[in-house]
DNA sequence: ATATTGACGGGCA
DNA sequence: GTGCCCGCCAATA
C-alpha cells in the first residue's frame, strides 16, 4: 500500500534498539509535523505489521496510556528490556534515549 | 461520498 | 506549573 502508514511504519522500523522515538518525531519524518494523532492512528494498526510500536512515545517523554498491546505497563516493559530506563511507571528520559537521525 | 473517530501536539487560560 | 481546548490529517464505518 502506498498509505502513510507505510511510510510511518519504515520509519519506526529504523529506530534502533536501546532507542524511542515521539510521535511529533515519527510525524516530522513522515513529511508533516502537523499530522501526529495520524502516527497514533498508524500505531493503532502496527498490531499487524512488525513494527516496534513500543518504542514509539509521547512527546512529553510519557508513555502511550492507551498502548493497545498490553497497556503502558507492557510497553514499559518492552523499554526496559531494550536498555531503556523508564522513570516511574511511564515516563522515558528523551534526553538520553531519544532516537536521532543524525547519528 | 460524508461523518466520525483516533496510541497527539502545541498553545492559551 | 498545571489544566483545558483547539486544531490536523488520514483511515474506517
Amino acid at each position: 500500500m502506498n498509505t502513510l502508514y507505510e511510510n510511518i511504519y519504515s520509519i519506526v522500523k529504523e529506530i534502533p534498539l536501546g532507542k524511542v522515538s515521539t510521535y511529533a518525531q515519527i510525524a516530522f519524518l513522515s513529511g508533516n509535523p502537523r499530522r501526529s494523532r495520524v502516527v497514533g492512528f498508524a500505531m493503532a494498526s502496527c498490531k499487524h505489521a512488525n513494527v516496534p510500536c513500543h518504542r514509539v512515545i509521547y512527546s512529553s517523554g510519557e508513555l502511550s496510556k492507551n498502548f493497545g498491546i498490553g497497556g503502558t505497563d507492557e510497553q514499559r516493559l518492552l523499554l526496559e528490556n531494550e536498555g531503556i530506563e523508564v522513570s516511574g511507571q511511564n515516563t522515558v528520559d528523551l534526553n538520553k534515549f531519544l532516537w536521532k537521525m543524525e547519528e
